[in-house]
This record gives structure tokens, sequence and C-alpha cells, in this order.
DNA sequence: AAAAAAC
């Protein structure tokens, strides 16, 4: 494993790097960058979670001469999430070196933007349709533009952006240097790289390093009918710290949402039809752990990083296998572990195996969560909760209290009672969801499917046995009404 | 058919 030291990365580069905790390299840094550095175009086959940011900031940072104060280098991504996401990343690296990178994405106030352009930012993060529209309004420069990087291709080629990319390459003046990135590489995305690109190095993530190897998989068979209450008893059983639920559309999106207000936990919703200034607002929410739950369409399925993401739902099955890699990856990162689970309707088996077949992964049936295991769960949380007290009261007046009480009661009465006060019955609250859309399966010929993995098939089956219930609880509901919004975040 | 994205 190589460290960023052995990469001739500069020195207030490098300081930036270590400031933000990063010493080894992944994978496609550890290819990239020296690649990058030379000055060459690349195209960079890995996916989200790989530490692509890094890979393309760090050659593109180091590029900058922040003498000039025309914008050298512009990343384009698919979402307005990513663009922001990425240009923090990018103003962390750059922050020594006096580099500053602005976000430009639609939904946003324009003048805003243009105030912020006029202070000179050498990058700019982006999404296709603003950017190109600052273009036009010559609010921003391109006679500049040393780098330009193309993050997830792939999926702005799905979003049909393919033609807002073409227009932002063709109106670059000079020369420059172009790092494209993209999980798989469909014939569009190839065609896009000979026009536009200059003999690009290709650096490829291995199969196997794409894969999700420390996040346990399961999946829940259910009737469409069933899928609210198993979630809640799930979260009920689970505890997640964070948890990032993904829903199929957006009403269904709204309706999750509602449904968890309802039975007393904390959730917000996002997707592409709230105003870009709440989506922010739910993310940092969501980030600051002020919300547990977000509820989500594949609006969030890629590379948004928020640490602490310990579980990760389909609600629904997403259309398309790719999102569920995508998904999933929203938890377990940083080498942390992380849970996802899957509801899967009897209808929708075979394309569950489609996408075991994807992941080179087998998921694992779980169980259908009891009203006992969930009262078993809570019971366990609240017994947890208990022993992190216990020292707590050490020498205080409340061991007289105890004293006192235990006098007059059964010792175990009143731990009993304590234990059930602390364990709430889950809220029964009745909750219908009436958006149920039909999974539609793109019909596939003769196996040909368009991702080039490069692995071989079959499933690598790594976990035999265990199937039973493993619980970790370790944060617990407070009280009443509101026990799932406050956090016990101290040990 | 849904999702995302420029006004």
């Amino acid at each position: 494993m190589k460290t960023f030291n052995e990469l001739n990365i500069e020195a207030n580069v490098l300081d930036a790097l270590a400031k933000m905790g990063f010493e080894t390299t992944t994978p496609i840094q550890a290819q990239a960058i020296p690649t990058a550095l030379e000055g060459k175009d690349l195209i960079g086959q890995a996916q989200t979670g790989t530490g692509k940011t890094t890979a393309f900031g760090v050659p593109m940072i180091q590029k900058i001469d922040p003498e000039n104060k025309d914008v050298q280098g512009i990343v384009i991504a698919p979402t307005r999430e990513l663009a922001i996401q990425v240009g923090e990343e990018l103003n962390r690296i750059g922050h020594n070196k006096g580099v500053k990178t602005v976000p430009i994405y639609g939904g946003q106030d324009i003048t805003r933007q243009i105030k912020a352009l006029k202070r000179r930012p050498q990058l700019i993060t982006a999404t296709p349709g603003r950017l190109l529209d600052h273009i036009r309004r010559r609010t921003i420069k391109l006679q500049n533009i040393e780098t330009v990087v193309l993050d997830e291709a792939d999926e702005m080629l799905n979003m049909g952006f393919i033609e807002d990319i073409e227009a932002i390459l063709a109106e670059m003046p000079q020369k420059h240097q172009t790092l494209l990135f993209s999980a798989t590489m469909p014939k569009r995305i190839q065609l896009l790289a000979e026009k536009f690109m200059n003999q690009p190095e290709i650096v490829r993530v291995k199969s196997k390093q794409l894969t999700v190897d420390h996040i346990d998989q399961y999946y829940y068979d259910v009737k469409e009918n069933q899928k609210f209450d198993v979630l809640c008893r799930s979260l009920d059983i689970e505890s997640p710290d964070l948890a990032i639920i993904f829903g199929r559309t957006k009403k269904r999106v709204d309706e999750v949402v509602e449904g968890l207000l309802k039975r007393g936990y904390s959730a917000e919703g996002i997707h592409g039809d709230i105003p870009q200034v709440k989506r922010e607002k739910v993310i940092k929410r969501f980030k600051d752990q002020a919300t547990d739950i977000l509820v989500a369409t594949d609006v969030a399925a890629r590379g948004l990083d928020i640490s602490g993401v310990t579980h990760v739902y389909n609600f629904d099955l997403p259309q398309d296998p790719e999102s569920y890699v995508h998904r999933i990856g929203r938890t377990g990162r940083a080498g942390k572990k992380g849970s996802a689970y899957t509801f899967v309707t009897p209808r929708e088996m075979d394309h569950l195996k489609t996408i075991e077949k994807l992941t080179k992964r087998q998921i694992e049936k779980q169980s259908f969560p009891t009203y006992k295991d969930v009262m078993e769960g809570l019971q366990e949380g609240a017994i947890e909760e208990l022993k992190q007290t216990v020292w707590a009261h050490e020498g205080d007046n409340y061991r007289e209290a105890a004293k006192r009480l235990l006098s007059e009661e059964d010792a175990v009465d009143v731990v009993a009672s304590a234990i059930k006060l602390l364990a709430k019955e889950p809220s029964q609250t009745p909750v219908n969801l009436t958006s149920v859309e039909p999974l539609r399966v793109k019909r596939v010929k003769g196996g040909g499917q368009q991702n080039n993995r490069g692995g071989r098939g079959g499933n690598q089956n790594r976990r035999g046995g265990g199937g039973g219930g493993r619980r970790r609880r370790n944060n617990q509901k407070q009280d009443g009404g509101n026990r799932r919004n406050n956090r016990n975040k101290n040990q």
C-alpha cells in the first residue's frame, strides 16, 4: 500500500491531506495521481467510495497557479449534492495552497453564484445545466481552464446530460487535461472519450476492489403491504445510528417520511421535487445527526459521503442493479462496517438474483422480525442504557433514593419496571402507503449486460451459517413521544 | 416508468 508521501505531491497539498487524516492511498489514488500529475488524460474506472475525489483533486490542485485568479479547473457531477460535496473536499485539499473552489448548480439563486464567482475561485464543481448557463452568460470564462473532470460519467449519461457535457467540452477553447471517471464504460462514454480526450490512459480498479466487502447484506421476503411494518420493526431492533431508506419514487419517499413521523421516528426526505434550499438543509441535519433517518430517491444513491451511516434500507428494489451497489455504498464508508437491508416482494426475487450476480455476493435472507424480536431488542437496548448510567450515579443522592425504594420493593421488580419504562413499546399507529409502483425491469437479451466488470460470474458465498439475529444496540430511546428525536450521544 | 437537471 502506498502513502501520499511517495507520489511527488507538493508540500502544502500533502500537508492538507495529512490534516484531513489521509495517509495511505486507495488503489485508484495510487494509480491515478501519478498519471494525472504527468499531465496525461485519464479514464478512471472506479466506483463511488473508492477515494475518487482525492484521486482527481490532488493533481488538479497541484497544477493550479494560485497567483492566477482565473478558473483553471472544472469538475462536472451528476447531482447538486455531489457538486457541493466535491467542492467541499477540494476546498480542504486546496486550503493551504490558497486554492478556492465554488460549487455551481441549479436551484440556487444565480446572482448569489455570480457574486461568489467574482471572488475569483480557481476551481468550480458543477452540475451540467447551470454550468452551461454560466458559460453562455460569460460569468464563467474558460480561456484558462487546465483541467476538466467528468465525475460519474455513466450516471450523467443515464440522466441524459450527455448533450450538455458535449456542449461544455466543445466550448473549451484550448488544450486542457481531461479526467473521466465512470463506474462502467458504456459505448456512448467510450465515444465521448474518443472525441474529446487525448490518448487517455486507462486506470481500472480491479473488480474485487469494487465490491463492498464490509457491508453485511440482507433481504426481507415481504409483501408490499408488509414493508412499512417490517421497516419499523427492523429499525427498532437494529437501532441504527444513521439510516438511509431508499424508495423508488418521490411520492413514495414522501409517504414513508410521513409514516415514520407518525410513529415517532426522526426522519426527513430528499428528492428532486424538494426545493434546493430545503434539500441542503435536510442533508445538513442528517450529517449533524439531528435527523436519524434520511428517506431518499436515487438522488442520494451516488457518491454522498456521510459518515456514521450504519444502515441502508432498500424499501423498494432499485430499477437498475447498478443502483443497488451505489445505494448500499452509502454505508460502510471509511472502512467502517455497515448493514444493508433490501425488501423483496415475491415477484422481484429474480431481480434480486440479478443483483447478486452483479455484486458477486450472496444476499442473506433475514427472518421476518416478529413483535417478540422487537421487544427483545428494545429490552436489550434499555438494559444497555441502564448499564451505561450505573456508574454515573455513584456517590450522588440517587443512591440514597434507590436504597429507600429497595427497602420497600423487590429489587428484581424495581429493575424490571425500569427496563419496561425505558423499552417503550413501539408505536402501532396505522400507516397505509398508497404509492405502490411495480418494478419494471429492462429486458436484457441473452445475458449481454453492458456492465463490463471483467470478473467471473458466480457467487462467492462467504458467510455460511450464523443466520440468526445479531443485534447491536447502542443508543436508546428517550422518553415518550419524541423518543427518537433526542439522541444519547455520550457513552 | 422513474429518477436527475437550467430558467
